[in-house]
DNA sequence: TTGCATTTTTAATATTATATACAATAGTTC
DNA sequence: GAACTATTGTATATAATATTAAAAATGCAA
């Protein structure tokens, strides 16, 4: 495992995939990259040099352990340290995601709300309280969040980043459809959707097209 | 514009980009490849370059007209000819998801949910009612559903795509964070949020790490 | 223990994507 | 209208990525 060699974006997108994947095996068992590379519709080459820089390594005739495999990948990933993360918007998807409890899965948990409306003030969504906008800095120097999620509609999006980056937070993961500027140091994820949907609908044209 | 020619997978996840940021500019007005590049932290050639597989091209000195460019993004990433779309798995996202509004946006309207749950079948979100899975073959062929989306428990992820496979489903947004499998001619797309979060928590890493 | 099949690992090649350099074009100013 | 500048568009060079090919390692069976 040679976790100190920097490992591309594309890899990085894989890895997730590979995780995913041998979830679905008997994790005593062992599997083979020709096998993942199979199941993922990717090379087994590919597989290999992916998993090369962040496993121990397989062993010939045997492949990789399920299990050991799995905590490497999370540890990599960062799974397994979880960070505390503050949603801002408490709209439909703001609440799904609240109440989404899978992210732990993912090192992520959502300790927080925030929203302008005085009527979610206080509300609790699975636990998770409600506050006020005006106490988001306090409350992310408080807790040391540096993590946040903006899921309001796109016209409030930029606004909401910069309370955030004046807030301290280090990482931004956007679902609203808006573009946002930050300044050096604090990273934007954009889950974009309609990247996404740009593919599904791209390809499924591209097939009936033909 | 040149739109027979195919265009790489990295070009088609920068142009849902582009189309965000022109929505925050005049659309009478006109932007260059460089202000384009500039904002969106990329390499101006590669702007030039993505767009002229989409737009009809801009002009030497001025630039891009915003609001024809944008009508070419939309006609290219078929976000004008809406295709509806079913909905499986009335959970909190799923709801959220049937509650949205945004994907017309986006060439995609939800016109169904089903759910295995006896209580939520004949409930109404948004106007839309959820069914109970029994009827999705029918449904599907009766209304030429071409689109299905996943939001069940990962356990039933691979179940549920059988079933959408066989009323004819052409494509498959699965926001379940498991791996299916699907006979050729299916497009799976997964929206899988463990890899945006494997980014933003990378970089969140290597940044506090430095 | 010897040969064989399977798998990882490393190296070499081919492909693709990005960035640089330059030519062409259309406005602008004097 | 001639020179200048901002901008597009293309052709070339560089870098990144993925694939192919070959080598080394391990377990298994005869």
């Amino acid at each position: 495992m040679n976790s100190n060699q920097p490992v591309s974006r594309n890899t990085l997108q894989r890895l997730p995939r590979y995780l995913n994947y041998l979830k679905s095996l008997d994790p005593c068992g062992n599997v083979s990259s020709t096998e993942i590379a199979k199941a993922l519709g990717l090379n087994d080459v590919q597989v290999r040099k992916d998993l090369s820089s962040v496993s121990s390594g397989g062993r010939p005739k045997v492949g990789y352990n399920v299990s050991s495999l799995m905590s490497d990948l999370k540890e990599f990933l960062g799974y397994n340290a979880i960070k505390g993360a503050i949603i801002v918007g408490a709209g439909n998807l703001g609440r799904a995601l609240m109440s989404y409890r899978g992210f732990t899965e993912y090192g992520l948990s959502i300790i927080a709300g925030f929203d302008s409306n005085p009527a979610l003030v206080g509300c609790r969504i699975d636990g998770k309280e409600i506050h006020s906008l005006d106490e988001l800095g306090d409350y992310c120097r408080e807790n040391g969040v540096e993590i946040g999620v903006i899921t309001t509609p796109a016209a409030y999006a930029q606004e909401v980043s910069d309370l955030l980056v004046s807030a301290g937070i280090k990482a931004i993961w956007n679902f609203a459809p808006a573009h946002i500027y930050v300044p050096d140091g604090v990273l934007v994820q954009n889950e974009n959707m309609a990247c996404s949907l740009a593919l599904l609908s791209k390809h499924l044209n591209e097939m009936l097209g033909e």
